[in-house]
DNA sequence: AAATAAAAGTTAGTGACCCTAACTTTTTCG
DNA sequence: CGAAAAAGTTAGGGTCACTAACTTTTATTT
């Protein structure tokens, strides 16, 4: 009422609350990061947007809609950083390999409950158009530096499962580190020596396998 | 002080129910394998077993109680099979070692819920003495595996790195493909190849590094 | 500009769930 | 046998996801 910036007139998202959608989906990124992807409520996400419990049924069929949302953005978050990564080293270097590796793992530490969602198993998020299509997208990109990297080295045939392997290692190293498994089985293992090591051991230097 | 060490005697598996207690674990299993352990109800498991939804709670502390110990059960069963793996392929051989990486795959395969909830975030199940110990008991046993082979090969000093890097590979691999990733994004994969070539290329025959 | 339609909120209520409290029945054991 | 403990029960509190029906605010049409 009091506000200066009320009128959008074309832009859709200044009603009540203002944009309770966008909110809404803040809150929900917020708690799964909080509490992790299954403990959250939507109940709390609506007292943290200040709306009745029931508001969120305006802008999303379900609780899922809104997961689904989440993990398709993230899977474009990522994707973007891991092409900016890239250029950063220099496209074709094995030290790019190695950091987009960083990257993925580092994506993987620093929002662990999000990770654990874009790889989990519910299967209306996972089987959401939006979902694969975005999935797709991201890993099309990182397979594609892979490939630049392998066409600069004369190993171009192999790109598509030399990236499978990459990936495969560092999901596999991604997964064990937020799930602290190493801690308790292999305590003071060097993460950055093993990842570098891995990579270059799964990525042929040699055009003759 | 919690497990009365006192025998009654006779079977202490015979009150009203029978074993309520397996019973009921018995359920949940099926159910986690059934809908997911993060889907699953504790009142659908009490349906199975017909008693009441208050039940449990004369046996159990609460619902993760019960995970905890299907968890700890699942680490061990995991173990054994491992072992048994190796011994049928011939300790310290390369096909021993590919041998580990499809158990440990067909593990997570054939129980996904299960590896999932075993390799989840669930801190109070994490946290669990007993799950820990059990998970250390597991790894500890499949390092040794390859310990093993290390030995027949020259590679003493390397047998935990050699080991976590395997096992990080063969992690990747079994979480991508129960979370259904390598089928959107590289669809014709042949996962046994890729396998054993990673496997190979993982782990050196050389002593020189 | 008034009337009307549509969008975005609300309250109230349903059914499911986890767990606790208090009670009853069955088994164990001195 | 009789007391105590173990293992069930029903009833109920508190939370959650979601729906129905209503109100308020914004947009559109005449």
């Amino acid at each position: 009422m009091n506000t200066a910036d009320k009128k959008p007139a074309v832009d859709r998202s200044s009603y009540h609350h203002g944009d309770l959608r966008e909110a809404l989906i803040g809150a929900v990124l917020q708690l799964i990061e909080e509490q992790g992807a299954e403990n959250f409520s939507l109940a709390d996400a609506c007292r943290r947007a200040k709306v009745s419990t029931a508001a969120p049924y305006k802008h999303f069929k379900d609780r899922d809609e809104i997961l689904e949302i989440i993990v398709m953005r993230a899977f474009n978050d990522m994707a973007d950083h891991a092409v900016a990564e890239v250029e950063k080293h220099g496209p074709g270097t094995p030290e790019s390999m190695v950091a987009l590796g960083k990257n993925y793992i580092g994506y993987a530490v620093n929002r662990p409950a999000l990770f654990r969602l874009m790889f989990g198993q519910n299967p209306k998020i996972n089987q959401a158009r939006n979902v694969q299509d975005e999935g797709r997208r991201c890993f099309g990109s990182v397979i594609e530096q892979v490939a630049i990297y392998c066409r600069a080295n004369g190993l171009e045939a192999n790109a598509l499962s030399i990236a499978t392997r990459l990936w495969t290692f560092v999901h596999g190293m991604a997964s064990l580190i937020i799930d602290d498994k190493y801690q308790n089985v292999v305590p003071g293992l060097d993460l950055d020596a093993m990842l570098t090591e891995a990579t270059i051991d799964l990525l042929p230097t040699r055009p003759g396998k």
